[in-house]
RNA sequence: GCUGGUGUGGCGGAAUGGCAGACGCACAGGACUUAAAAUCCUGAGUUCGAAAGGACGUGUGGGUUCGACUCCCACCACCAGCACCA
């Protein structure tokens, strides 16, 4: 028999199945039920990387069980084309982003064919292709006209260099992500989608995701729901005299005897309109001009020396006890969060406590604990400590307060239970180039009029100057035939928005397009989206994780409101690739010195001895360091199973391999349902090491043996399936395992004395005690004897025996 | 700081509360070979012991249990996310 010949063996394959589309998903299959298998589509920038290898191979390996097991499964693919990687080769060599997305999917999607993916080929498309993204500005329109998208002055990141704004993301810790340059913060007018709403909807989905603890809990973090009040201040001139209230937000309603000043954000406008009664407006003006100019990164970076200004002029009132409290800005409290004002309440709040330090403000206590710091929240509900300084509700415990005090703001007519949210509404445009045009008219005389869905797509105008403006806006703005145009509403000359959608559009509803990529009516037949369902098994990086299945689950219940969906629930699982790390611990990427490239691997070894290597390496979702060490196991294992064809003797299962058989069918279909491949490849090694043990492997073995490992490796199973059975190994089913063969008839049980290991000793399959009991006397008369009373004995059938002397 | 997760041989990593270290790498010994590679077989947690066998052992310290890597409490370390969120 010849070696094994990857090299050759591999292409066979990869250009049968690419030719013939073998994996290709049927709508409304007469007789299989669905099962769609999501991996997230690729980020078109180059070539494949580690992450890729790590991330598909076990999508892949469960679309392909699936297949066996009957089931008519969607697995597509596509390219997420409306990103920077693009744009940036168009602004740095000038090369055409249509160009550059063409080639580089082109690519992609090449290089997923070498490592074996079983993908569906009719099905894929790219973001950036305008009969796509015709539906993602259909779905803005849709916003638009349910009033969920509105455009407001807001303020936002600014690079003065790259005359660009960013996301939070692209601007961290102050500096322009492209440029290295500092960011400010600028004010401009931002198109935002009203997400807060779906607040609940959100964590509902959450809720119901079937999703790693960890990546649930950093959504509800993002989401940051927190339940409190809003209790109304009111506010008075020097002269006593009522000028109107200010509204705060409160999670610790228990201390508010306790508050000696009042503190708005500097944004906020509520005073302007009482300018006159203020002593110190310049001084107020200068703080808001100073603080407006002080970047998030200096805000965030100098949190110990709070900044402030106080109104002088005005004060507020307690509403529990009618003391007067002063009033000030400060930078420290964020217009957009609650209210945009807080009360301060420095003895049990580290922030209010170092800025009443700062101006001098005093502090009153109101519950027990030490009085030379701020005794914060989680302290005392903790310890339940008695309230103190706080009229009626003194030496009362403070969980106990807490309820009562609310009861007696609510009974004042002072505030009421309210529930705030950290995530804000999502501001939705950029002054990009790359992106989708939004179908927004701006006309004098209509206004904002909304483009009719008839004249989509609004397609993207060629150009070759990809750079903002001098004022920042976006580089469409300069191209004035396309920016220039009739108001559909009134005729007159009208012009249109020239930012465009942020890269997270596209993302947000691609797995709908899959159920029905080609349709010109509707971004996908409704029967169609009923077929296919929810996603059963999402897979992908963790990288935008969060914030990429909150804008899902956002987009697909707005949609499902509108009725252009038939579920709210986007994907049932969701798993987060962990990260092929370097030498250093850190995200493997070409700069590591171990740098490794997938198809360096695969040209080395071959597709599936190095989507064996990846997975056996570790867990789906656990992050690993990558090493050649080892491979070498993987490559004796396919060469060994290459040689089974040798060994191939008899029809039917034997009695020497049915126990091992049945438990590595059951092993090997439960771990990848789990996406388990580590587990699973060491279960074939294991049956493979028996098999060549006993010098011979029947057909109805061998033919199970490569359908279990057929969704990791895929290749070298094809060809062995073939030369012996002269057939096709995808026209076979998955093999099943019956419940009693799992227990051999002999087992090696432990026989543990006062819980610690005796011995092991055979016996037969389901003993009674009094049997085993009986063996044990007989053949350890010196440990167990009819004159040794046992205290207890603990026996677990199959399992243990436990002897208490 | 807050939240979540993780912690097991020389290494990557296995273990529904029931023989810890499966499987693999590296390592050692052996077979084959003139030799090496490849391949095949065997061994191996640490430690005491010639061996039989014993002691210790899943980050640390406690607890629950006949029995704990697994459950509970406290602490330490690392990783990730969030971070002036009132």
């Amino acid at each position: 028999m010849k070696n094994y010949d990857f090299k050759t063996i591999e292409k066979k394959w990869q250009d049968k199945w690419f030719k013939e589309n073998s994996f290709k998903a049927i709508d409304f299959h007469p007789t299989k039920p669905k099962y769609y298998v999501l991996y997230e589509f690729f980020n078109i920038s180059g070539n494949l990387h580690m992450g890729h290898l790590k991330g598909t191979v076990p999508s892949d390996a469960l679309a392909r069980m699936k297949r066996f097991q009957g089931y008519n499964v969607l697995f597509p693919i596509g390219g997420d084309s409306f990103g920077l990687p693009a744009e940036n080769a168009a602004i740095k060599n000038g090369i055409n982003p249509h160009k550059f997305v063409e080639e580089g999917a082109k690519k992609a999607f090449e290089q997923s064919r070498k490592i074996g993916l079983s993908f569906d080929w009719d099905r894929t498309f790219c973001t950036s292709d305008p009969d796509y993204y015709k539906w993602t500005q259909w779905i803005f329109l849709q916003l638009y006209n349910h009033g969920k998208a509105y455009k407001k002055e807001g303020v936002v990141n600014f690079c003065p260099n790259c005359k660009t704004v960013l996301s939070n993301e692209d601007s961290q810790g102050g500096k322009c992500d492209r440029c290295g340059g500092e960011v400010i913060q600028k004010k401009r007018w931002v198109w935002y989608l009203k997400m807060k709403e779906y607040s609940e909807k959100l964590l509902d989905n959450i809720d119901k995701i079937n999703m790693a603890e960890s990546l649930k809990e950093a959504q509800r973090n993002w989401i940051g729901k927190s339940e409190g009040m809003q209790v109304a201040f009111d506010l008075f001139n020097d002269k006593n005299e009522k000028l109107g209230k200010v509204e705060i937000f409160t999670t610790c309603i228990e201390t508010i005897y306790g508050v000696t000043y009042v503190v708005l954000a500097p944004e906020n406008s509520l005073i302007d309109s009482f300018k006159s009664n203020i002593k110190n407006w310049t001084e107020i003006e200068d703080y808001r001009k100073k603080t407006a100019l002080r970047s998030e990164f200096d805000r965030l970076s100098d949190q110990k020396n709070k900044t402030g200004c106080k109104v002088d002029g005005l004060y507020v009132v307690n509403p529990v006890n009618k003391k007067k409290v002063p009033l000030y800005l400060a930078d420290f409290v964020l217009a957009g969060y609650g209210t945009g004002a807080v009360m301060a309440v420095p003895a049990h709040d580290q922030r209010d406590w170092d800025f009443a330090k700062t101006y001098n403000i005093p502090i009153i206590q109101v519950i027990e604990g030490d009085s030379d710091r701020a005794v914060e929240k989680k302290e005392y509900l903790s310890a339940n400590s008695k309230m103190m300084n706080s009229a009626e509700f003194d030496g009362m415990n403070v969980l106990q307060a807490k309820k009562k005090i609310a009861d007696k703001v609510v009974s004042l007519g002072a505030g009421q239970k309210q529930i705030n949210y950290k995530m804000q509404d999502w501001p939705f445009n950029r002054q990009r180039y790359w992106g989708e045009p939004f179908p927004i008219i701006f006309c004098d005389h209509c206004g904002t009029v909304a483009l009719d869905e008839k004249d989509l797509p609004l397609v993207l105008p060629e150009t070759d100057d990809y750079l903002p403006n001098e004022k920042g806006d976006s580089p469409l703005s300069k191209v004035k035939d396309w920016v220039e145009c009739k108001c559909p509403k009134c005729g007159r000359i009208a012009h249109r928005e020239t930012d465009t959608m942020p890269n997270w559009a596209g993302s947000s509803w691609y797995w709908l397009r899959y159920t029905d990529p080609h349709n010109p009516n509707a971004l996908a037949d409704f029967e169609k989206l009923k077929y296919w369902g929810s996603v059963d098994c999402y897979t992908g990086g963790t990288e935008h994780i969060t914030r990429h299945v909150l804008y899902a689950f956002f987009w697909q219940n707005f949609l499902y409101e509108i009725g252009v969906v038939p579920t709210r629930e986007p994907f049932l699982r969701k798993m987060g690739s962990g990260l092929i790390l370097d030498d250093q611990g850190k995200k493997m990427s070409k700069s590591s010195t171990n740098g490794v490239s997938p198809l360096e691997v695969i040209d080395k070894y071959g597709a599936d001895a190095a989507r064996l290597h990846v997975h056996f390496l570790g867990g789906y979702e656990d992050n690993t360091p990558w090493t050649y060490d080892g491979i070498s196991g993987i490559t004796a294992f396919l060469d060994r199973v290459w040689a089974l064809q040798e060994i191939v003797k008899g029809e039917d299962v034997s009695k020497e391999h049915k126990i091992e058989l049945n438990k590595l069918i059951k092993k090997v279909t439960d771990d990848l349902e789990d996406l388990k491949l580590n587990t699973s490849i060491s279960a074939l090694m294991i049956f493979l090491k028996k098999v060549r043990e006993d010098k011979f492997i029947t057909k109805a073995e061998l033919k199970a043996f490569l359908i279990l490992l057929n969704p990791m490796a895929p290749h070298i199973t094809s060809e062995i399936f073939e030369n012996v059975f002269k057939s096709q190994i995808l026209d076979e089913s998955w093999p099943k395992y019956d419940e009693k063969y799992l227990v051999e008839d002999t087992i090696n049980l432990p026989v543990q004395i006062n819980g610690k290991l005796f011995k092991v000793i055979p016996v037969a399959k389901d003993i009674l005690q009094e049997d085993l009991l009986a063996k044990i006397e007989k053949q350890y008369p010196e440990v167990y004897n009819k004159d040794v009373t046992l205290k207890k004995v603990v026996y677990v059938p199959n399992r243990i025996i436990n002897l208490i002397k």
